[in-house]
DNA sequence: TTGAAAGCGGTACCAG
DNA sequence: CTGGTACCGCTTTCAA
C-alpha cells in the first residue's frame, strides 16, 4: 500500500535504521548517505507514519479539545488561535463540541484519552471532578480554559472573571446608572466570578445589592437570546425599574435590548446595557453593543504554550493559573447623554 | 505507565489472544473466561490503544475536517454537526482552520495524511487540483464541501450555489426591485455559482445585466464588514443606484447596509440588501438581515454519512453529488411596503 | 476454546 | 558511520 522505510532501504542496500536517523536528522550518517536516502524518499513521496512512530515514542503530535460550543465565536476564535499556535510546532488539533452536555463531554475525554493525545484543552461544562481526576490517572497533561473547576489544582488559561464583572458594572455605574442589575449565567466559574464582580463593583459605589436585580439567563447561543429577554421583561416588571443591565454575555445581551425595545424603552436612555465577550458582530447590532472583551485569541495562543510545556516538562503538577487582560469595549449601548466615563478600561 | 492487554493476559494467565478476542467481542470465548477478563480490565481500568490498533488495522478512526475559518458560523455549524454525527461512530475529527490561506491547506492536509486519518473533509480554499492528487495518490477518500473544484470527480456536499443566487436574486425583483446589483465574492465555485444565478434571475425576469452592478467584495470575516461597505459605496456613487443588492455572504450584507445607512438612505425602502448564509444573529442586527439559508447542519450531517460509507466501500470513485435544499429566509431587509412576495422560498 | 508466532511501521540501544 | 536486535501494543493466522 503505502511507502515505508523497508522500501527505501532495500532499494539502497541499506538498513531501516539508516534511514530512520537521516530521517530524524540524527548526525551521525555520511553526507553521502544522507543524500541518496532522501533522495529516494522524494522520488518515492515516502512520509512517515505517525501511528507507529507514536506507537514507540509515545507522542503523538495532536492535542485534544473540548468546547462547550464551537458555534459560540469566543470558541471557535479560541479555537482559532490554538490551531495556529499548535501548527507550527507540527501538533495538530482533536476538536470536540460537547454542546455544554455533561456526558457527551466524559465520553469525549475517554475518546481522546484513548487515542492519546499529549495533552486535552478543556472549556468544562462539568462541576464534578471525577473526569479529571480520571485523566490524572492516564497521566497525562491537561489544563482548563475559561472555566475553572473548584477542587481542581489543574492549569488554567482564562480571564478573571471577578475582574471582568467588576469593570463591566463599573462602567455602568460610570455612565450614570444607578439602579444596576444583572442578568446572571450558571454556576460555573465564569458565572459566578461575573456575579462576584458585579457586587464587588456595588460595594464600591455605595450602591445596595438587590436580590431582585439578579436574575438567571439560560445559555447555549440561540437559546441565550431567547432567554435574555425573557429575564430583561422580569427587570423591567420591578416596580424601579433598573435603569442599567450587565448580562452574562453577549448574546444574552442582545435578547435584553430586543426586549427594553419592545417594551418602548430606550437603549441605552432609559436601560443601558452591556455584555461580555465582545463578539465580532456586536458593532452592527440593532444597538451596537457594549462589552468586556475577552482576548479569546489571546487565551488560545497562551494555551497552546502552556499545554506545549506540560508536554516537554512532563510534570503535570505545576499548576500554573494565567489570567488574560479583560477590557471593556463601549459601544452605543452604554453611551448615553450624561456620561462620567466612555473611554476604555483596562483590567487593574 | 499505561495498562495494556499484556498486564490483565499475566494476571489471569491467559495469551493476549484471549484479552485481544473478548475486547473485540470475538464470539470464540468461553462465558466463563470472557466474565474472567472483562471483570479484571474493569479493576484496571484498562483501555486500549487506538495508536496500536491502528497500525495493525490500517484505522485510525479519525476523520480531518479542513475549512478556512472556524470563526464563520457557516463553517462552526457544520464542524457541529459533523462531529456529532461521527461521534455516535466512534469517529473523531481533526480539524484545521487553514485562514484561506492555500499553503496552510496545503500543509495541513499533509499533517492529517501522515496521521492516517480514515477520511479528508474539506471546504477547500484552492483551486489546483495538484493537492488532491496528491491526496487520491495515498489511497484515502475524501469528499469537498461548500466549494467544489473543477476537474476533480470527487464526492461533493454543498448546496446549490446556482440556485442560491437564483433565488436570492428573484427574492429581490420579486419584492420590487428593479435595478438589481450582485456583491461578488472570489472565484471559487460558491462565488461563480451565485453569480451565475444572479444572471438568470436577472435573464428571467427580463432585466438587463450590467457590469457596473457586480462589484468585487473580499471575504474574510472582520475583513467582509469593511469590504462590503466598500463596494456598496461603488454602487451608491452610480448614476443610476440599485435598489436591491444581493451580497455574496452575510458579513458583506451587514458591511453593506452600513454603507446604505450612512449615506442617509433607508434599507429596504432604497435599498433592499439580501445576504447569503442565513447567520443566527441576522434577526438581532440593525436591520435584520434576509439571507439565503444553507443548512450547514444538514450539510455536516451528510457529509459525515458520505465519508463513512466512502471509508466503508473503500470504493472511492463513485463521486457522489450531494446538493441540500436551500432556501430564502425574509426579514427586514428586504420587506418594502410594496411587496410582491414576502414568504419563504424553496429550491426547486 | 485457546494461544504461539509473525508482523504492522517505526525507534532505542549498543556492538561492530 | 552503520546496522542487528528487541520491542512499542495490538491483531491476524493457524495449529493445537
Amino acid at each position: 500500500m503505502s511507502v515505508t522505510m523497508k522500501d527505501i532501504a532495500r532499494d539502497l542496500h541499506v538498513s531501516v535504521v539508516t534511514v530512520s536517523k537521516v530521517i530524524r536528522n540524527n548526525p551521525d550518517i555520511s553526507k553521502e548517505t544522507r543524500r541518496r536516502v532522501l533522495k529516494r524518499i522524494r522520488e518515492l513521496d515516502y512520509h512517515p507514519n505517525l501511528a507507529a512512530r507514536a506507537l514507540v515514542t509515545g507522542k503523538t503530535y495532536s492535542i485534544g479539545l473540548i468546547v462547550p460550543d464551537l458555534l459560540h465565536p469566543f470558541f471557535a476564535e479560541l479555537a482559532n488561535g490554538l490551531s495556529n499556535a499548535l501548527r507550527s510546532k507540527n501538533y495538530i488539533l482533536l476538536i470536540s463540541s460537547s454542546s455544554e452536555d455533561p456526558d457527551i463531554e466524559r465520553h469525549d475525554i475517554e475518546s481522546l484519552l484513548i487515542r492519546r493525545v499529549d495533552a486535552i484543552i478543556i472549556a468544562s461544562t462539568q462541576n464534578s471532578v471525577e473526569s479529571f481526576r480520571h485523566i490524572e490517572k492516564r497521566q497525562i497533561p491537561y489544563i482548563l480554559i475559561d472555566r475553572s473547576i473548584p477542587g481542581l489544582a489543574a492549569g488554567f488559561v482564562g480571564v478573571d472573571d471577578v475582574a471582568a464583572g467588576r469593570l463591566a458594572t463599573q462602567h455602568l455605574i460610570s455612565a450614570g446608572c444607578r439602579r444596576v442589575a444583572h442578568i446572571r449565567g450558571p454556576a460555573v466559574s465564569t458565572g459566578l466570578g461575573r456575579l462576584e464582580g458585579y457586587s464587588q463593583a456595588l460595594a464600591a459605589n455605595n450602591l445596595a445589592f438587590c436580590s431582585d436585580y439578579v436574575v438567571q439567563a439560560r445559555t447555549g447561543d440561540v437559546e441565550a437570546y431567547r432567554s435574555g429577554a425573557e429575564a430583561m421583561n422580569k427587570l423591567l416588571a420591578l416596580k424601579r425599574r433598573p435603569d442599567g443591565v450587565f448580562c452574562y454575555n453577549d448574546p444574552v445581551a442582545i435578547g435584553a435590548i430586543d426586549a427594553v425595545l419592545n417594551a418602548g424603552l430606550r437603549v441605552p436612555d432609559d436601560v443601558a446595557v452591556i455584555g461580555c465577550g465582545n463578539l465580532h458582530y456586536n458593532a452592527w447590532l440593532r444597538v451596537p453593543l457594549s462589552s468586556v472583551d475577552q482576548r479569546s485569541l489571546t487565551i488560545g495562543e497562551r494555551a497552546a504554550k502552556l499545554a506545549l510545556s506540560l508536554i516537554k516538562s512532563k510534570n503535570m503538577n505545576k499548576s500554573k493559573r494565567i489570567m488574560v487582560d479583560v477590557k471593556v469595549v463601549a459601544r452605543a449601548s452604554t453611551q448615553r447623554e450624561v456620561t462620567w466615563d466612555n473611554k476604555v478600561l483596562r483590567a487593574g
